[in-house]
DNA sequence: TATGGATAGATGCAGGATACATCTAAAAGA
DNA sequence: TCTTTTAGATGTATCCTGCATCTATCCATA
């Protein structure tokens, strides 16, 4: 039984959601969809952020709204309205050379970060292994 | 160049604490600490942390003795004063039975997020080596 | 024409987690 | 006696998230 339950996963699934307030790792993602489609605007981005999220907890509008202008604040992207294509106007969105190599950055550690929880998993599911086997031994 | 200059690793070498205020994922690792070691206490298992750690970023001990009371408020562990080895007194903890669930949960979370981040890396990486094959192509 | 929904961007505030400094205290060693 | 090691803990600022809320434009439709 997760510490919180989570109303999108419910009660059974021990979600990132449940584990309390983690990292969503918004920057990295939205730094990864910008080189993808190569120009992209906030709202366009929400509606793809789920399927490339590195956790299943939801990342929220206003997180991604808000990693935009910092990334922006730090050159790693520039931005541009665009009002010619209807409907409220878009601030359009691209990755500068800093935001390609801060990609790259962030690539490298996650994949230091993808192999150290993957030992996690194995080390955590060993020791709890070893228990069953010395219970079936005992029964 | 990272955003920020880790003095622990240097400015050549991407590590997580250069990219900001990440999650450090104290108390999973506190909780597989606590299940292989059976019990220990706080200044005892900062020695090891480093070595558990899931990502290159120190964890402080700050966040190891309120991490571990905070376990303790949840059920998650369980303490008492050990007053009969010499030095200081040690608050000694062990798991409880919720908290060898809680660290099975963090086991599964924890498995899905490495994935994503596997698949982050490809996907990042990918595209940067479609960019070169153009770019070797025109060359 | 009015009205609601979809689109689009943004802020305010409370709480969780980290970063760094600092503090208390007992025991051991020089 | 004085310093270092061991051991636990707190204070504050800042960062990030969670949730609510706000403004505004455009479009469909009643």
């Amino acid at each position: 039984m997760p510490q919180r339950v989570c109303r999108r996963h419910g009660k059974d699934y021990p979600c990132t959601c449940a584990m309390g307030n983690l990292y969503r790792f918004v920057e990295p993602v939205v730094l990864l969809l910008l080189k993808q489609k190569g120009h992209s605007y906030g709202y366009d981005l929400s509606g793809e952020l789920q399927a490339h999220a590195l956790t299943d907890a939801e990342i929220e509008r206003a997180a991604l709204y808000r990693t935009l202008r910092h990334l922006e604040a730090n050159g790693n992207v520039v931005s541009e309205w665009e009002t010619d294509k209807g409907g409220p106007a878009r601030r359009v969105y691209r990755l500068t050379a800093q935001g390609e190599r801060h990609l790259e950055e962030w690539a490298a550690v996650l994949d230091h970060v993808s192999k150290s929880m993957a030992r996690f998993v194995r080390q955590a599911r060993s020791s709890r292994r070893r228990r069953t086997v010395r219970a079936a031994a005992a029964g």
